[in-house]
DNA sequence: TCGTTCAATATGAACGTTCAAATTCGCTCG
DNA sequence: CGAGCGAATTTGAACGTTCATATTGAACGA
């Protein structure tokens, strides 16, 4: 393996100087396009490619963003992974990379934010599930570090002017969506299993279904209150809440869910006649032929490169900090 | 925010020169005690943390590895999700990051190689995946471009001199064991549910199930061959063919299966009365009690790191190629 | 006392790129 | 015809680190 080439190998060979070769791929039209051309042909024939590090050291930008790979729980582990996926596939458009780094807990993320970014080995960060009173978040403020959340800020009166930028799903809107569905079907006695309250993310898609059947299904049904079921995020707690719950004399006509963990646990109850529709759309639900609320996660990753870089191609701290609250789609099946 | 320190402030500060300071970081043991521990403070004080692009820059190493990101196929995803947080996990304590790139298919995958390794991005691969005829592994080996696999060079008279480092999982001891301890349950009737051949690890795992079976269960129960089935890896598919085989007679005392997803498909057909065991451990048999044969990937990853990094703390061209072959482990539930 | 040796530390250069400023060159216009 | 201008290109320096080599200084033996 030849020593690799660099840019003034192409320079020499295409009777340039170094400024120029470099021009002509970072700055294309200020070079005369017959000299352009000539360049390019001898970066071709090279098959020379700029060394990252050493533009990085330059620059001072190392096109990086870092992302906390968690530990995966449950089923829904699925969501990170795909997650992940969008933002490398979108990252590698924009010419920019994800490093991953692992951090057992809150602290042990700030950490490895002070590591990376004292390196310059990233530019900034994707942080995902924010909860209330994230300390993340308000480190990585006061270091002036560039970042974006998947999820919303959590416990803020106007969730329109948050202090960071940030990316979310409405779940409500899911939820609506999948009970108007159901209910435009005829089904009326539809259930909610979720997760006891308080809950972000819980409560969102609760009350999604609620909004949707106080406004037409409960029109003369009393007793929305005993529709409405919750229990840990796990498939026999789902299954146990689930049999209660009939037990006791409620009856469903269709269920809808906060996870499709909790779908999972239910559907085992409720047999295959009545429609339940789990949210995350992961490939359990997929496999069994449950409905499912499917987040866009392409969206999600695209626009969180857009928030943290706009139309610039590089990471900046963002002065207006915008926001993006995304909408999913129910997969029925 | 101030400026970061660079080795020359900490040299200031400490009065000694950028050199003392640089060694006290890498090769602390030619610095004296004392100026040891006066540097250090000052390191600690400044919080000076060396700037990795330019220290990849004069090292000509970037510590990081590549791994493909692919595409996540059904129940199984989980494992590279898996994998990769056992990677970066064991990264971490070896100093190396780990980046991830996107690729359609191997020739794609190829491409990324060359940018990758053109740029200086990383210095090395972890390929997952591996099959008959692997185009990546030939393409990196002429290169030169450090790797390790995870999956064994299937298609190799000898495995013990292959061409390159790898690791694998011993899916026939995994069917082997499960097999075994049913049968030494009581449990004769076990089936074999796997996909179509030739497929290497789906191949290697029927051979553990036949191995275990023909030792000791089938003395004089002809027929092991009807309980061997196959289908492709999708849960309607492996409810359809194991139905189809109780159809025609053949009787399951239990089943041992070549992945989660057939094991999933299989137990709605069985119900909970014959043991199922699937294979990889997927959070979707965990909630639902399946049993699973689990690779054992924290060290999947950490002998990759070995073969690839050896003693030392780089990434080298390894001239004697090894390989380690990993039992996995059957959870009952 | 004076070389010799070795450990500890210091110095200049280099890694490959881009920035900032300088230079060249072709054109227009008074 | 020469000054003035702007576009295209070149030049020197710098990013922050470590390598290779040089220098210092203390300890030792003859």
């Amino acid at each position: 393996m030849p020593r690799a080439a660099t840019v003034a190998d192409v320079a020499a060979a295409a009777g340039v100087s170094r400024q120029t070769v470099s021009n002509v791929l970072n700055a294309p039209d200020v070079v005369r396009p017959a000299t352009r051309e000539r360049v390019a042909r001898v970066i071709a024939e090279l098959g020379y490619r700029p060394h990252a590090s050493a533009r990085r050291l330059r620059t001072r930008q190392s096109s990086t963003l870092g992302i906390r790979l968690s530990q995966v729980h449950g089923i829904s582990g699925a969501v990170l992974d795909r997650f992940l996926h969008a933002l490398v596939e979108h990252g590698d458009r924009r010419d920019m990379r994800i490093l991953l780094f692992p951090a057992a807990d809150p602290d042990d993320e700030i950490r490895q934010f002070a590591r990376l970014t004292d390196g310059a080995d990233v530019d900034g960060f994707v942080i995902t599930g924010t909860f209330h009173d994230d300390p993340r978040t308000s480190w990585l403020r006061e270091h002036n570090i560039p970042f974006v959340t998947f999820g919303r800020p959590w416990g803020l009166a106007d969730m329109d002017d948050a202090p960071h930028p940030w990316v979310d799903v409405d779940g409500r809107a899911g939820l609506h969506e999948a009970t108007s569905h159901l209910l435009a079907q005829g089904y009326r006695r539809i259930g909610f299993l979720g997760w006891p309250s308080p809950s972000g993310q819980g409560d969102e898609r609760r009350r999604g279904w609620r909004d949707a059947m106080a406004r037409d299904a409960m029109r003369g049904v009393p007793g929305l209150d005993r529709l409405d079921l919750a229990c840990q995020d796990d498939v026999t707690a789902a299954s146990g809440t689930v049999a209660a719950a009939r037990q006791q004399g409620v009856e469903f006509d269709a269920l809808v869910c906060a996870s499709d963990t909790l779908a999972l646990g239910a559907s085992f109850v409720l047999g295959t006649g009545i429609p339940v529709v789990g949210y995350d759309n992961t490939p359990v639900t997929d496999a069994l032929g449950i409905s499912s609320v499917e987040q866009p996660l392409a969206e999600v990753a695209s626009a969180a490169f857009e928030l943290l870089m706009g139309p610039t191609g590089r990471v900046v701290l963002p002065s207006a900090t915008g926001h993006r609250l995304l909408r999913p789609q129910v997969i029925w099946r």
